[in-house]
DNA sequence: GTCTATACATCGATAGAC
DNA sequence: GTCTATCGATGTATAGAC
């Protein structure tokens, strides 16, 4: 590997590992697991070199082999895992416009978005990117894009077909998609937070849900 | 200072440290100072009690006099600096029962909040906070408690009395003070936390909050 | 590609003089 | 209380054999 392709990043910054080429992958599929364990639970700067070595059952020079450095290899794990984590829930947002009941449909789908948000695994990697965006911003802009853009915009394009077609009445699309988010999800996502042992309650999760998808109706729904 | 006095902690978990008494009081100041400035820009774990000693001016051997270790600075730090911080805004909830005009109220209310909350070492501090709540739990409790309780419990009460008096109709108060304070300083307060460089946009602040108080009005107030 | 062994820096914390 | 000097452990990263 030269010291061109060890340096190579796509367009967020986020380091290109060459691809595949044997059996090989094994070992590097288990590095990438043993470091974001390692990383999930003790954060960058306390995570150790030797540590993720043990938890991966290779080397030390095998990991400097191919990822170069920790610096590298946090970007590579964490800007991996995000995407690949997100993937399930993006293709909800038509279905919005064309639901023959609207509120059931934003129950239903902020339902979903916040049962994955607030998984814990995800609140653990949440909270890791939030206290590693001074030393990685990269890491920040790509989960603000991975987490929001992908579901607010089929949800904009959504509310403005309501708009037009008179369901709604909504001014600013963009915004109104930000409010029912927080509304909602951004409620339960605040405690969970800042407290790690805090259990997902069910019946709050519906309250809370409810509550806020009728907030939302109660403002932009035409009478 | 013997063992009993170093170890004692208050009902958090935040490390009491003993009172003043000569003129040490400053350089007891200098390390707070260096430390905070230090755990801010690198983290707990990157932190160095080398750089916090150059920074503070002091010797090495002063601090941990002082404060015992790392962790225990840290928690005395990144504790004392947080309730000093919100101390200015914990008043206003209850002029809001009695304010002529409702909306404006809310308005500036949570303008005030959302600038303090958006100020950009305050960010960090939260991010600094978030990322290290594995490790220290109790300044996640202690950060919940003086960010939110503080101004949501006086609020609260509020919704309450206007609910009684009929001008607004909230069937759970502190639920709609969750929703509130989501619909507008947690919109914003979304993009700040990742993203570092980001501006206060005076014209965005001002509509997103004024649109967030009239989700909220549109909802909850009496016809 | 993968391993063992190691270089070299920096860390948190302390001993002992004053 | 405050300093200088230092200890032992651990960190990242690499050299060299296979």
């Amino acid at each position: 590997m030269d010291a061109e392709t060890m340096n190579a990043t796509d367009e967020y910054g986020i380091p290109i590992i060459p691809g595949p080429s044997d059996s090989a992958q094994r070992k590097r599929q288990a590095i990438i697991d043993a470091a974001l364990a390692e990383f999930l639970t003790e954060g960058y700067s306390a995570a150790s070199m030797d540590a993720i070595t043990q938890r991966s059952g290779v080397s030390k020079a095998t990991i400097y082999k191919h990822f170069g450095n920790k610096e590298r290899l946090f970007l590579a794990v964490v800007g991996g895992v995000l995407p690949q984590t997100y993937a399930g829930l993006q293709c909800c947002g038509s279905t919005i416009a064309q639901a023959p009941d609207l509120r059931a449909a934003l129950i239903s789908f902020t339902t979903d978005w916040t049962r994955l948000v607030l998984r814990p695994d995800i609140m653990s990697l949440r909270r890791l990117v939030i206290g590693e965006i001074d030393r990685f911003p990269q890491l920040g802009q790509l989960w603000y894009r991975v987490t929001y853009d992908m579901n607010n915009g089929p949800l904009t394009e959504a509310f403005t077909e309501l708009d037009a077609r008179g369901t709604l009445e909504v001014p600013d699309p963009a915004l109104a998609v930000q409010q029912l988010v927080a509304a909602t999800l951004g409620v339960l996502q605040l405690v969970h937070t800042f407290s790690t042992d805090t259990e997902v309650d069910e019946a709050e999760l519906s309250r809370v849900i409810t509550s806020g998808v009728d907030l939302f109706l109660a403002r932009y729904a035409t009478a």
